[in-house]
DNA sequence: ACTGAAAATGTCATAGA
DNA sequence: TCTATGACATTTTCAGT
């Protein structure tokens, strides 16, 4: 299993936070992406190391922060809010010194699910999801359009959105 | 099994999946998107039901679709792909008869994140994530932009992407 | 819908490779 | 340092009420 090389030493001697993540790591996360509430057991088996390894593993990933959360996928639709919509946002020119906090803005205004900061003709990218038209005209209307920063939005509805998992690999 | 109160038969009998959901359904909801691996037992605790009937309602909101799924949220920047970007596709007119045929072509590509199906100037906006430049490069020209049903690709290098997540309410 | 018991699971301490 | 085994605490699950 293990050589008797004195390379082996060192390379076991290095912590796992800098290294990068072992093939049993990957898989471990692959599998928590596909299902959070796996059971420790069931991925210690799947992988091929023992319960309390893979319980370790876990913990460091999360310790780590290579995995940030483990959260539900509610359907937005379920809750009342069947428009999704994706709102470009321009900034002027003058405005761009305090992004951040433009961001904190978009961040708390109703049924934004997403924030995109990006290169390009468009500075802000925002994923909404809420109730009716009238509600994503209510927001751009008179939450994002008549904040001064504002240079101007363009709104696409979004007819479909899927986040892609990738299979275990 | 059945209970003789004739008041109680009404009120319990109206089956789930087609009412609205509770308010203690939504505290539930807003908890598991905060954590999905939140214990049973502390989530009846925070509505204040018992574990054996929040255990109930969770199963049910699973099998009614308004919970697809619990996933571990990964950073990808410790994966190896810390490299994000937007990719706004338009299609050629004639192509745009088969969608679900191209949708399907994209999720397969290395480094897709999410797919957004939208109206507008564009057909698809696509969230990417790769190792480097090289990597965003080589998608677009060899793996999007040559493929027949495209008209046109354009792609926004994205500083930072931020998913929010709505606090209980 | 609640309570309590049984089963399954998660967690931690200790020890070996 | 990584891994494995086993004891213990917690949680899930299912019975009855």
């Amino acid at each position: 299993m293990t050589n008797d090389s004195s390379a082996a030493e060192f390379s076991s001697a290095v912590p796992k936070e800098r290294r990068g993540l072992d093939p049993v790591d990957r898989r471990i996360l692959e599998l928590l992406q596909a299902d959070a509430r796996m059971p420790n057991n069931a991925i210690a088996a799947a992988v091929g190391i023992a319960p309390s390894t893979c319980h370790g593993r876990i913990r460091a990933l999360q310790e780590s922060g290579v995995v940030r959360g483990f959260h539900a996928d509610v359907d937005p639709a379920a809750t009342g809010r069947g428009l999704q919509a994706m709102i470009a946002i321009r900034l002027h020119a003058h405005a761009r010194s305090n992004l951040a906090t433009f961001k904190d803005y978009l961040a708390q205004l109703p049924g934004v699910e997403s924030i995109f900061f990006v290169t390009g003709d468009r500075d802000f990218l925002i994923h909404v999801a809420l109730s009716d038209s009238e509600a994503l005209r209510d927001l751009v209307a008179h939450n994002i359009s008549v904040h001064p920063e504002v240079a101007g939005t363009n709104t696409s509805v979004i007819f479909e959105y899927v986040s892609v998992r990738r299979p275990a690999g």
